[in-house]
DNA sequence: CTATTTTATGACCATATGGTCCATAAATTG
DNA sequence: CAATTTATGGACCATATGGTCATAAAATAG
């Protein structure tokens, strides 16, 4: 079933690209969420026959479980980035909220999160997906924690402020901006909400 | 089609009480979402037949909407009651947040939002559903806006801080709380973040 | 070349879906 | 009583659903 693309199989060859087909797949579970996404939204979005989808990914279950961690691990991504341990740290964080300011203004804001969207949807029925969810929730929370903790040992933090406490405010508000931006994308009130906690919790 | 039930009628009265079977058409779709929830799992919740629900209801998606009113007035309640132009604004914003903490922690908490989790599945979608979730984010924030405005004319706020921006800020941390509390319900930590923002933003 | 292995295609399937309809029952009115 | 109005239950319907399978096609091995 899973084979290598760089080495010369026996059989006919693979005419499309599995990691497009995920790409392609995640677009359509992003904007549509997984029930209201039929197979026949999956097969036009892929280019694929339902044979060829089901003989590669299982079924509509372990292609959305592909499409998830691939949005998954994007998103650890561009956090990594932001969050490297070689930049200035409160920076790094600062980088992180403008980000979500950034995603949740504008045209793009109603497409919403999928990670936010699956927790909800799927959240406590499907425990494959709240594993992920939950790991990468963790993750999340464990490197601005990081972060934070380095600002901390650089002075760059308002006295008697936990990193670990900033943590999880800071994940609240970022993954709230997703929910309240569906039906609101006005740019500068996130703006301001999120400056207002960089005042009072670095200096 | 609509009757009053306080005036006596011609043919033959309901035996459903339409108020009760909202109310149980509220807990299925709470727990299950919108999508998710088929014909017969509002049947079995309400104890209606086909028929009645229909005739009632319109269909699945006049049912849901009556159920999400319900919801959302059932919150709006709460809030009024909570931030009381006769109470203390401070003490009703903290208040406020402390429910939030509650209702995000131990068992209930994977049960969610029935707004959050409509928003993100069907925020974009559906013109009457996002309606709603706008005017009740809006609401909600107003009133915090104008708990904050008494607070701060109580000289209560720290300075410099805008009761505007803060309740943008509290309606991304609440309905952040629901999100993260799907997959972690920890309590502590979510008093912990509460507690900071209260001690920084209060006086 | 043939045999083998793997993929692609789309017809096909069983079932679940939301929604309609109607015969019957039950209550009210005159 | 008869007539009227409404509610009820469930048979029924068209369709959409996720999923399977037989066959054809393309590549390699010998």
């Amino acid at each position: 079933m899973i084979r290598q693309t760089s080495q010369r199989m026996r059989g006919r060859p693979r005419e499309f690209d599995p990691d497009e087909a995920i790409e392609s797949a995640m677009g359509v579970f992003w904007s549509t969420g997984y029930h209201a996404t039929s197979l026949p939204d999956l097969l036009a979005a892929t280019n694929l026959s339902r044979g060829s989808l089901y003989a590669a990914f299982g079924d509509k279950h372990g292609l959305f479980l592909r499409a998830l961690d691939r949005y998954i691990a994007d998103s650890l991504t561009r956090l990594d980035a932001e969050l490297d341990p070689r930049k200035d740290a409160l920076e790094g964080v600062r980088a992180c909220l403008a980000r979500y300011v950034e995603r949740t203004s504008g045209a793009g804001a109603k497409r919403g999160c999928l990670v936010v969207a699956t927790a909800m949807e799927l959240g406590s029925h499907d425990a494959e997906v709240e594993q992920r969810i939950r790991r990468f929730f963790r993750t999340m929370e464990t490197r601005l924690t990081a972060a934070l903790g380095r600002a901390k040992s650089e002075g760059r933090l308002a006295d008697g402020i936990e990193p670990a406490t900033v943590a999880r405010l800071l994940m609240c508000v970022l993954e709230g901006m997703r929910v309240v931006s569906k039906t609101n994308s006005d740019r500068s009130a996130s703006e301001a909400a999120v400056r207002i906690l960089l005042d009072r919790f670095g200096k």
